[in-house]
Formats: C-alpha cells, structure tokens, sequence
DNA sequence: CTACGATCTAGAGTGAGGTCTAGATCAAGT
DNA sequence: ACTTGATCTAGACCTCACTCTAGATCGTAG
C-alpha cells in the first residue's frame, strides 16, 4: 500500500485538496486567514497532516461558500466553534441568516430563469418561423 | 413640473440608475466595456440620453448578472444584438446555456440549502435540550 | 449673475477570493 | 546517491466587477 494506511487516520494537502474539491494553494489560504477550527498538525518534517474533522470542516466551508457565504463570516463561525460550548445560540444565528439568504438567492434565481427562459423561447420561436423578417426588436 | 416631460422619451443617466439599480459609475462602465447595444445618445451638452430600449436592454443585463452571467458573455450578446439579425441562433445557444447554468446553480444551492437547514435544525436541538454537555462535535 | 447639483472624462483604486512564483526541503523509488 | 514529485514559506500577482477621484462643464433655480 502507499500512503492509504496512514490515511485513514490522516491526510496530506493534496489528498485533501482531491478530497474537498479545494486547491492545494486555497487550502493554504484558509489556514493563514484562520477559516479553520484548530491549526492543522504537521509531520516531523513540517508537512500538514488534515484530520477527518478537518476535512469534515472544509466539507462545510465548502457547502457555504458554494451558497456565497463570505469569508468573513466562515472566519467568524470558525471563531465560534474554536471557543467550544457556550456559544451555540450565536452559531445558529448565523447559519440561519445565511439559510435565509441562500433562500432569498434561489428566488432571485428562479424569477431570472423565468425571464432568460421566456427570452430563449422568442428566439427559438423566431427561428423556427423562419429567419429574419424586417422588424426585429434586439430588446425581446 | 421637471425633467418628467421629456423623460417620456429620454431619461438621464441618474434616472436610468434609479430604474435599473445600478449606479451611474456602473453605467458609464458598461457603456465604456461596450456591454450597451449601441452608443447611448447624447444632448448638445454632452449628456447622456436614454432611451427606453436602452432601460429595457439593461434591465435584461441586471437580470443575467444577477443569475451569474460573466461580462464577458453579455458582451458577447451584446455584440450579436448589435450585429442585427441573422445570428439569432447564436444568441438562442448563449441564452440557452446560461438557463443551464442558471439551473445548476439552484440545484447546488438547494443542496446547500438542506446542508445548511439540518445544521440549524442540529444547533437548534442542541439548544432546546439544554446547554452545554460534555462532548460536542464541532462538525456536526 | 451666482449657486448648486448633476454630469462629464480619464484613469486610479478597491475588495473579494484566491492563484502563482521562487527557492528550499522532504520523502519515496531505483 | 540520485531523481522525482509533493510540499514548504513569504509574498507578489491576478481577475472580476465595479467604485471612486479630480477637475471641468452643464443646466436650472433664485
């Protein structure tokens, strides 16, 4: 075996990396600015060694960011576990901010599919009728 | 009364900014990206003077930025539009693929969405059974 | 005429979120 | 020992989509 054995209890960077769907470079990124719970540990030689709480952490970064959380607020969330118990009622504030701004988002979204959606059915209606006939507005 | 007569016909680059959302920097920035189907018209007095296919185009631009769509993709529709016709079909395949993309994206954010609403659900629990007990899983 | 706000241009600056580079080190295979 | 590929650090750099600045001009109300 290669280094699977030893992975089961802990991952390099790029194993992360192919794990998260993160670059190794972002990966980097977030430990410098603190968007991980705990500092990830390190081999004798100074490599990083990720735990399954990491990668179970960066699974959830990834889960907020992919719904446009910023970064500020993961750092700030991130804070908030590092502290332990106690601060609970804080956390589920902000994840349910952002819930209701991802719910906010995916209407925003369905009401511009509808109109992209209308849009492409005037050109497919328009071609379909045969091409261009004089007076063709460029706004409809 | 005001400037409203003539509006009817004309707007100026703040009343544009009103109706469509956007600033009066982003504006001339569209325009200056070439990202308008034409050249906006201007006064005597070198003022920028809408017209009301100029809101419409824009109001369609808002909408494809706010599902996503890169510059450089309304750029690109912009030319075709400003082309004329005989490039409908074009158009309809941009189009078409941002409604794709368009379709993705809410399915990934209600994804993250569930992802986040059982989190909350997990805080809330936590709370409602009374505060910090031993052993909490940070990730979870 | 004077003020004042809205607009003009060219170009610099901003913030978010990474991404890349250089040069060194580590670890594994042969 | 040598080669190769992954990883290390610090810090420079990048893209995107605006946003702002400075200094001039326009246009309207008083």
């Amino acid at each position: 075996m290669t280094t699977t054995e030893a992975a089961a209890q802990s991952l390099s960077i790029g194993e992360v990396a192919e794990r998260t769907g993160m670059s190794v470079h972002a990966l980097r990124f977030y430990e410098r600015e603190r968007l991980l719970v705990g500092p990830v540990q390190r081999t004798s030689g100074g490599r990083r060694r990720y735990t399954s709480f990491d990668v179970d952490w960066l699974l959830i970064c990834v889960k907020l960011r992919a719904s446009g959380m910023p970064l500020a607020d993961l750092k700030h969330f991130a804070e908030l576990v590092r502290h332990g118990p106690g601060n609970e009622a804080e956390r589920l504030r902000l994840l349910d901010a952002h819930r209701q701004r991802v719910d906010a988002q995916i209407q925003a979204l369905e009401e511009c599919r509808s109109v992209i959606a209308w849009k492409v059915g005037v050109y497919a209606e328009h071609l379909a009728r045969g091409k261009a006939r004089g007076l063709w507005d460029p706004t409809t």
